[in-house]
DNA sequence: TTTTTATTTGACATTTTTGTCAAACAAATT
DNA sequence: AATTTGTTTGACAAAAATGTCAAATAAAAA
């Protein structure tokens, strides 16, 4: 899959992401990941010691990679609603390159000592917060807790990414018309959230 | 756990789903299980063979359990508002007693040969999105692809259920705030998705 | 009561996955 | 060139989970 050669760690690393978030191999095992980055397993072990905190070091990277993202739009001086649209833009992104991360997300969500949400997190959030509040007191967004308002975009976005099998038997949907419909869906959220 | 003794294998079975759905414990073991229920884990393959089966019993249980509540809706000559409200009102109370199901479901949503979406449920959502079409005609709702209806309705009810540890951290919320915050979202989805 | 059938368990075997260690090998340092 | 340091592997050990089987027990049928 063309992963480029900048240290066996990095390797297993990238290797791992990939296994995990992009062909959504929930239960891989380091033998899959070793056999994937064409080293033999004792390396995980040898460069992450254990599982736990080769997964652990997967997730901190991938949320630190997000992170960025988000916070380049978050923290950046354009207007709302443009904020918003880039930040639909960049989880449809994230759904083409790693559409498997959030469902891998759900699945540890509760197991792990998962310390990606850390007090960075949750102060950058109240920023946003506080933003979404200043638009509502401007009248450009129905009044309600912003808390909801954030719900209802991640939410809108996120969730058809995750439940994408079921939908796609559910109704009867191929690839092709799926990737549309979640095109499609942008403009939509948009429309939806800003009523 | 106040389980009903209505003979063994039906109470391994009802173990089986509080341990899952509603202790949110998704890597129980068959041991696990069977020290829950207060038999031995042999049991669990006398009456199940294996956990595989066991597992699918499980979902196809709670998922008939759900169907025969959303059909009844679906199905009924209720004014169409009605319907999606009964529908809210149906997955918040799921969302109370089993409030890792959907949980679950995202988890094995890839890796099993999860056939719990059959033929049936196509039929039936297809009835429903004529309705919404329906609607649509009417003018009671924006146009759109009545998936994209149906798409929202999930969404914007289950999403914050199936991140619940997640957004209880980022936004330091406890338990009350959130089942608050739920209660909210009743209404406020209705508002959402008929604009 | 005897016999058959169903239920339940403990002991054991197998499978799957992870972790460790000594030794081989390569690269860098002295 | 000799030595130290870092990388890599195969072989082995340990752990975790599942599955099987014969025997004990209880319940039902004869």
């Amino acid at each position: 899959m063309a992963i480029r050669d900048k240290g066996t760690e990095q390797r297993i690393m990238d290797t791992a992401k990939h296994i995990f978030f992009a062909e959504g191999k929930l239960n891989a095992t380091t033998q899959d990941i070793a056999d994937a980055a064409g080293v033999s397993r004792t390396l995980v072990n040898y460069y992450f010691r254990s599982v736990d905190s080769l997964i652990d070091r997967v997730y901190r990277e991938a949320m630190a990679d997000l992170s960025l993202r988000l916070d380049k739009v978050m923290e950046s001086d354009a207007p709302f609603k443009e904020k918003v649209a880039i930040f639909i833009e960049v989880f449809a992104e994230l759904a083409i390159k790693y559409p498997y991360q959030e469902t891998f997300v759900v699945k540890d969500i509760n197991t792990a000592d998962n310390a990606f949400t850390d007090e960075d997190r949750q102060v950058k959030t109240e920023i946003f917060l506080k933003q979404i509040k200043a638009e509502m007191d401007a009248g450009h967004i129905e009044q309600m807790n912003p808390i909801h308002f954030m719900m209802n975009l991640f939410a809108l976005m996120s969730y058809p990414m995750i439940m994408r099998p079921m939908f796609m038997r559910i109704f009867k949907l191929d690839n092709e018309q799926f990737k549309q419909l979640i095109e499609e869906r942008k403009a939509l959220i948009f429309k939806t959230i800003f009523r």
